[in-house]
DNA sequence: TAGGGGTCTATAT
DNA sequence: TAGACCCCTA
């Protein structure tokens, strides 16, 4: 769930990084982050219960792309869940087990893309597909460790002892846990955004010296968060503009006065919220973490420190009395669920001459290294400028003056960043982006600023004028942007507006299937060369349509033209008869019986335009009726609490 | 008009 | 999980 829109609130204390300018230092990573992506990417294979390494693999060529940066990288994985979130996870599993349903219907009814989209969803990540993970990184000599509870406050415990320098996550809750330097959306070309803590401050619009830690943390519970939902009309810039309003650092009596300095009359805050605000505040900052160097559970922040009561630790986790299980369960070698045993692997043993496949190892010394400290997380190297220079990082078993070399010549022949700029620069501008990047604070590092795909955080660069300003030819060829038909409104808006109207109209005759988003199709190419050299919207048209006709035209693999296949209706009933998805000790996985319901890829038969739902607006039945928002939503959100574990929150009276 | 909140989509190959 | 988009409220 994370902190609804925290990372564009955090804009000001993010920068953009790439990982050349980190070598040397030490990573920490959400691995689930890595694993999630990486099973959508063969989620049908898993639920047809087909073996596939595909996720492993793609976590993998994040783990080669750190270490081909010298840097050593610590993946953190998930442990337990905590009490506060048992509920929640019950939930997704609900959801699994409906999508589950959901595609066995869809398959019966013949709707094979729709019941490709549900599989992904009921595909969970199990603690066995971690530890296939773990495994590989074992064999190449690289650090992991399994927190006992949340991953997030692991890597922030690694970051505050000095053992990470950098974190890598997608999920903004961890900025919640102290962690110093963050960052988000790291893709496999090396780029990422950094929030670092000590700007802070900035992205408030407080002063350094009126700002403090707690303030951001206790913002950020207030707009809602993973153990405390908000009060009804909180979101973070009403809970930023709160907490730089209050002076009263106890929480207890400052909570009581948010009607009176946010103008919210209606708004009651009992005490009931204030005790669940007090616990969910105690969770981020005294959640139990694995030390590595002292092989012992503690918390990430001592109780004695913060002057926090223990009563509110109720969902902070619980200490494992059994060391050598504490161990273990770091380690991987338990099911963090079950507590079942899969592995006996032990870091003071040496290691077993298993593997006949050829790995490149790290040599970065393990955090599981008796003599290991905090020092060792840094490795002094010379700088380079090369991305895929490996002779820093020193692995083993392998020709590596020959890989450098070859790796050298590959990274020359690469295009500068200004030719990739002007390969996928379209002049798109949402809203929303314009708005971000208009108070970017951080100058970009490169002379030559880029909008493309590779680097999504580059700011708009002086260019020359573009074609098209209203709509990016992703946007012209999406078949999902088919707007309604027109009508007497359309007829009165802005030229622009009517023409990307009369683009979308086209390619919705053409009836064309736009498979990548980046249009790395042969044609797709001759598009936007011919689009980029055109100066008159309506001539781009015409090409457009041309280029449509060859994107059709081009030839199709055999397993699109496969037939559709009908479903076979026993399979179906077995499918959605409601077998337990138990993610905590299975894999969540079809049964291999089902197999036969999955053909490989048909074409669907397109929906009319009219169908479909245009853009994300809601369909007129599903409008909120005004006079009964309010019970209804705070009905709803005492649910919703309910279910977190927590007792029912301050509604609106 | 700013901001909260609901809904939908992409994520990989 | 985040972001985009849209609708609604104060």
């Amino acid at each position: 769930m994370g902190i609804t829109g925290l990372i564009p609130f955090l804009e000001k204390a993010s920068v953009k990084v790439h990982l050349k300018n980190l070598r040397g230092s030490t990573v920490a990573v959400d691995t689930y982050c890595w694993l999630h992506k990486g099973v959508f990417g063969c989620a049908e294979k898993l639920a047809r219960g087909e073996e596939t390494d595909i996720y492993i693999q793609y976590c993998l060529k994040y783990v080669q792309m750190l270490l081909s940066y010298d840097i050593k990288p610590i993946l953190v994985f998930d442990g337990q869940h905590l009490p506060a979130k048992a509920l929640t996870e019950q939930r997704r599993r609900e959801s699994r087990q409906q999508s589950k349903k959901r595609a066995a219907e869809l398959l019966r009814l013949g709707r094979t893309e729709e019941a490709r989209s549900q599989l992904r969803r009921c595909v969970d990540v199990t603690h066995e597909m971690a530890l296939r993970l773990i495994k590989e990184c074992r064999d190449r000599h690289v650090d992991c460790i399994v927190a006992p509870y949340e991953a997030d406050a692991q890597m922030a415990w690694l970051n505050k002892a000095g053992i990470a320098q950098y974190i890598v996550t997608e999920d903004s809750d961890l900025t919640l846990f102290g962690a110093q330097k963050i960052i988000f959306k790291l893709d496999l070309t090396g780029a990422g955004l950094l929030v670092e803590a000590v700007k802070i401050h900035l992205a408030m619009g407080c002063r350094e010296e009126r700002y403090n830690f707690d303030k951001f943390r206790r913002m950020c519970i207030m707009s809602g968060c993973d153990y405390l939902d908000s009060l009804p009309g909180i979101g973070l810039a009403k809970a930023c503009k709160f907490m730089l309003k209050t002076e009263q650092d106890d929480m207890r009596i400052a909570l009581k006065k948010i009607p009176q300095y946010l103008n919210m009359r209606q708004l009651e805050v009992d005490n009931e919220y204030i005790e669940n605000f007090m616990k969910a505040e105690a969770t981020f900052k005294h959640m139990y973490i694995y030390n590595p160097l002292e092989r012992r559970m503690e918390r990430l922040y001592a109780l004695e420190d913060h002057k926090t009561d223990e009563s509110y630790c109720s969902n902070a986790g619980s200490l494992l009395t059994d060391s050598d299980m504490a161990l273990n369960l770091a380690l991987g070698n338990l099911n963090p669920f079950t507590l079942k045993r899969l592995d006996s692997w032990h870091p003071d043993q040496s290691p077993k001459q298993t593997t006949a496949k050829q790995v490149k190892r790290s040599k970065h010394k393990s955090i599981w290294h008796t003599n290991y400290n905090a020092k060792d997380s840094l490795v002094k190297t010379k700088q380079s400028n090369c991305a895929l220079y490996f002779k820093k990082v020193d692995f083993v078993g392998q020709a590596i003056e020959a890989e450098i070399e070859a790796n050298q010549r590959q990274e020359l022949a690469k295009p500068t960043e200004a030719e990739v700029s002007n390969m996928y620069s379209f002049g798109v501008k949402r809203k929303r982006s314009q708005s971000q990047s208009s108070c970017h604070s951080t100058p970009p590092s490169s002379p030559v600023q880029t909008r493309s795909r590779h680097n999504p955080f580059a700011k708009e660069a002086p260019r020359s004028p573009v074609v098209c300003e209203n709509g990016s030819l992703l946007r012209l060829l999406s078949p999902k942007k088919q707007s309604p038909q027109q009508g007497p409104e359309e007829r009165n808006r802005p030229e622009s507006t009517r023409l990307n109207a009369l683009k979308r109209s086209i390619f919705a005759k053409e009836q064309v299937e736009v498979r990548s988003r980046f249009f790395s199709t042969q044609p797709t190419k001759e598009i936007e060369s011919k689009i980029a050299t055109s100066l008159e919207v309506k001539q781009m048209e015409n090409k457009a349509e041309t280029s449509i006709a060859e994107v059709d035209k081009r030839p199709t693999s055999p397993l699109e033209t496969k037939p559709l296949v009908e479903a076979n209706n026993k399979d179906v009933v077995e499918l959605s008869s409601g077998e337990s998805d138990d993610s905590c000790s299975q894999t969540a996985t079809l049964p291999s019986s089902q197999e036969a319901t999955l053909p490989t890829k048909v074409m669907t038969p397109k929906l009319p335009p009219s169908a479909r739902r245009v853009g994300l607006s809601r369909p007129k039945a599903s409008k909120r009726t005004i006079p009964n928002t309010k019970t209804a939503k705070s009905d709803d959100n005492q649910t919703k609490l309910s279910m977190f574990g927590f007792q029912k929150r301050p509604v609106l009276k």
